[in-house]
DNA sequence: GATGAATGAGTGTTCATTCAT
DNA sequence: AATGAATGAACACTCATTCAT
């Protein structure tokens, strides 16, 4: 009655829920989506989720496993730029990180708000996000230290906390405008320059 | 079983509801609160939620409402102190707003946390929230434009986007800093004083 | 805060529960009735409900109570007027009985769908109304058994199941035309005439 | 604990449940019936109703597609017979018909009797049965009309009231026969032989 | 008797997960 | 591995009935 598949397959399928489940989670939410659903938007016998996931946390573990690293982030990330080459013009690093950090937050916005809702509800992932953060601002902290040991940041400011306030700031924002259904449409590059000066002036860089 | 209840104690009852709502919510978050758990924990019958509240929404709506407007506002306020007498000293009312809010956050951190998941899952509690929200911005905004026409603030800055930058920042990193549980314990006047300088110096207020 | 009532107003609650119930058993059914809505609708508080009657069933009884006796027949009532003077003529009697009856169904319709629903569904009324049916069908089946003794009706009938034929197709007319709703209206009048000549025609009637 | 059972039994179950729902509507009613109880009486587990249908309505719907057309009648079926051949002996057609029916129903008594409860308390089965009653009595008030212009019926009556009022006795006397629990047992020969008598009397065919 | 809140048993329905084929 | 029916735990919600005031 039904056909044998070859087991090729196998990987098409799990490929197949994959991207059903970041379309699923997406228009229904993390909460709401069902099991169901994704199989069925897949194309695949419900019972065939469970070859491949043991549940919904582990395949959202894969959908963001496919997501480019810089979504992860919990806001711009000057750190690189600011070690090496650039670092004469801090605020042309900055400016560029944050408006990439916008842009790629606008393309993404319902995976963004995604995250959030994720990080909301389900601890073990609001956690992992927790590590993960933690270590990236750790890495703009440093950043910031060094402009200070440079003479070109307020050594006024706690590096640590200025860290965590300015990205938050950014990322925040970017929630806010594209996340959200804010009323009024956000250009992204003119909240990038406010936030780029905020940046700037916050650290009392010289421009 | 439970000794029915006299009709007087209606009141009571209610109130026992929601302060129990609060409980659970805070406790199991509000997507795996059980009704017959709110109900439990407030010594009443199962059925009985139901003469008081028509469901989940409901009775979050009730709690809600008992917590202190404060609690809702996406940022610290410096409308009012900006706008009236001590116009003469914007810094400290930045300061004092940031602190205050801090405080408030960090007092019910959980409750915070709360209405981060529910705004994350609810799309009706989201909706009224964004209203809130863009209604204290303006406010915000109104307080910088002000600053600004006083020759006080950078007058480079976009005033909308700023106020969301700005509030945003704080909001959120009260979030990060108590909400979440971090792994370094962070001190609100510490991190209301970074806060603060970056208002300040973000906004080129004068000292 | 309540103010206590003087117990005349027992009778006048119990008059308007029944009130109550009629118009909701017609507007509702029996089965989707709630004694909920049957005390508000009288205008009573839900527990003064119990204070009068043990339940359903016993409300359902007193409406029936209340009700003139006509209704309660399984069809028009040829008896009385047969055994005595009119016996003379028949199909008179016949005729005026079906027609009164016809419009007593018709003024009653919902009143007589009522009771169709509750003895399909309620074991013990319908024990009841069996009881009566029979009853009246022994008085139907002794006019007739007279009638054959006159030499009047066919004497080929067997009286009790003509009597039971005859009186249901009378009823069960009335049922299909004005009980339920009928894509056509139908003219009383004229229903009552065709029932009266099958009778007359089926007992084999002298005209 | 119910043993899985394999998908090829999909069908199998489905039936089990039909059947199961049949037996409880006829033992408890349609109302009282619980979805727990089919399942139950099936050997299947809860939650496997739903495999197959909706709720109570659908399974009740399946139970009737199960039975035979002829059980859906309102009355004998004269129309096919009177249209047809046996036109040269609508006497010995209407006996026929009438028998038939009245052996039909005894045999489903339980069933008919659970066909009135429905259509007493749901409103869509009734709207339903009512437009297959409308067509079939069309049918028969045909035939009545037929037979009036073959000069063999009497042409004083109105066909279509004539067909309500005979097919309604036919089909009532059988209920009260053999689904109410009569108190003293009906022969359906004997009752088929009456309601003969009245359809060729009534109608004024001759013999 | 009236009130109306409290009670809690009863039941329908959903859905993640299992498992025979 | 795929299939998809079967399973059964979990929960929300309703409403008849009770009872303290």
């Amino acid at each position: 009655m039904v056909v044998a598949m070859p087991r090729a397959d196998a990987e098409r399928n799990r490929r197949a829920l994959i991207d059903a489940a970041r379309r699923v989670f997406e228009r229904d939410g993390y909460v709401a989506a069902r099991i169901t659903d994704i199989a069925e938007a897949a194309g695949v016998a419900h019972g065939s989720f469970y070859s491949h996931f043991a549940g919904k946390e582990e395949i959202f573990a894969a959908v963001l496993a496919e997501v480019s690293e810089e979504m992860l982030h919990p806001g711009p990330d000057i750190g690189p730029a600011i070690e090496t080459a650039r670092a004469d013009d801090p605020v042309a690093t900055i400016a560029a990180a944050n408006l990439a950090y916008l842009r790629a937050y606008q393309r993404n916005a319902r995976l963004m708000a995604l995250l959030e809702q994720v990080a909301a509800v389900d601890e073990s992932f609001r956690r992992i996000r927790l590590q993960r953060t933690e270590a990236f601002l750790a890495r703009n902290a440093r950043a910031i230290r060094r402009l200070q040991e440079a003479g070109l940041a307020d050594p006024a400011l706690d590096p640590d906390l200025a860290a965590l306030a300015l990205s938050t700031m950014v990322s925040r924002s970017a929630y806010a405008a594209f996340a959200l259904g804010a009323t009024r449409p956000v250009d992204a590059a003119e909240l990038a320059e406010t936030l780029t000066q905020l940046w700037v002036s916050g650290l009392r860089l010289p421009r």
